[in-house]
DNA sequence: CAGAATCTTAGACCGAGTACAAAATTTGGT
DNA sequence: ACCAAATTTTGTACTCGGTCTAAGATTCTG
């Protein structure tokens, strides 16, 4: 099964070719400057091409969601049992961060990801977008393992509204010029203080920090 | 200030006579299969006319978006000094539904709207900004309130996934085929579920089925 | 090596959205 | 009521993302 066959590998070799060389377009002269037919020019294939291969432009830049998503599906099937999806997500954020992936947020890469990506508001669009099928993912796992279909959209819509909170948190400081190995330290009391807010709620109720139950 | 003048007058009428002669397309036939020269000819009116009032396609049927951040700015700037935002959003979600608001997912007529909206990818997308800006609105006026940009921004997206949780269990119901009074009847727990997760949060803690007062 | 299956290409085509300058309409002052 | 300024509407032409189709090139199977 590693064994894939010359077609298959000519076909990874050009998405992958396909995708830098308009990734390098887009960070040299932002999203919406850099058109298809350019790209396809720049790569030596034709438009069809392109499109073949990335049904939409923005995923031409966007292209590691599918990814992203089977990652987060994997944490949550694969946590141990019996244990809330809070705890293991919480845990995954902290191994993101302290891995220094690029997911985390807190890494000197986001500058350039993030300026091209305001660069444009179909990739904005496009990114959050994302973000709604991660949630709906979540929801799906959720209800297959509860049946409770209710319960599983709160819980996902909630933790993937957690998720992008800590995210942006350590991109707009990076954005804002923050030092990264302080935003990188800060991120994991960021990390801990979301997921409290997630696990104990917003409510009034006994003060936040202490849990009696 | 109630006199308005005729031009302004005028304006309100076209718009308004143009976002119906859409939506009446748009309802008949889907959303992708109406062009905006089309709309713009059934209106009598210019293709620049149509984007002159609506930037995007999409607006022309999402077209209450601005009232909609407008007032829940209003339920959240309005509320009861120290009360928390959790428990003004209840409420007036409760009161939603009370009155049979569109908004409140309970009605009818969401059959046609959502199976507009679901014809055409573009439009889900669009809506599914809209409820980003409704977060980032939130975020806002949190921020100003309490200084803490985290804690505003992490209430914000937690509140705002609760509200599109509760609509949608709504919609999804009655474009199931559920009994509409039936739905209305049940989104009174639902309102309450989904707040009560928000406020007291999705950990194991203390025990979640309890509370029903 | 032959034929089937798949991938690529060129070119025409569609619709959303923009640019621009001319024409129509409302406004405010007299 | 009339004129000039401000604003809105319109037609036309254009760009760009994305689709369609039919033909050509490449890889696969046996």
């Amino acid at each position: 099964m590693a064994e894939q066959g010359l077609r298959e590998r000519k076909k990874q070799a050009t998405r992958r070719m396909i995708s830098d060389v308009a990734t390098g377009l887009f960070v040299r002269r932002g999203f919406d400057a850099v058109t298809v037919a350019e790209i396809a020019d720049a790569a030596g294939v034709s438009k069809m091409t392109v499109f073949n291969y990335f049904p939409r432009k923005e995923d031409l830049f966007l292209d590691r969601h599918d990814d992203r998503l089977r990652e987060l599906e994997a944490v949550v099937r694969d946590r141990p049992a019996g244990e809330p999806v809070a705890v293991a997500m919480r845990r995954y954020q902290h191994e993101l961060l302290a891995a220094r992936h690029p997911l985390s947020g807190a890494i000197e890469g986001v500058r350039g990801f993030w300026s091209v990506l305001e660069s444009s508001p179909a990739l904005v669009s496009r990114s959050i977008e994302q973000e709604h099928e991660i949630a709906a993912m979540l929801a799906g796992v959720l209800a297959e393992e509860t049946g409770d279909e209710l319960g599983a959209r709160l819980v996902a819509n909630l933790l993937t509204a957690t998720l992008t909170t800590i995210y942006h948190t350590s991109v707009a400081r990076i954005i804002a010029g923050d030092d990264l190995a302080r935003v990188q330290a800060d991120q994991v009391a960021v990390i801990d203080r979301a997921f409290d807010v997630l696990e104990q709620g917003i409510g009034p109720g006994r003060d936040r920090v202490h849990s009696d139950g």
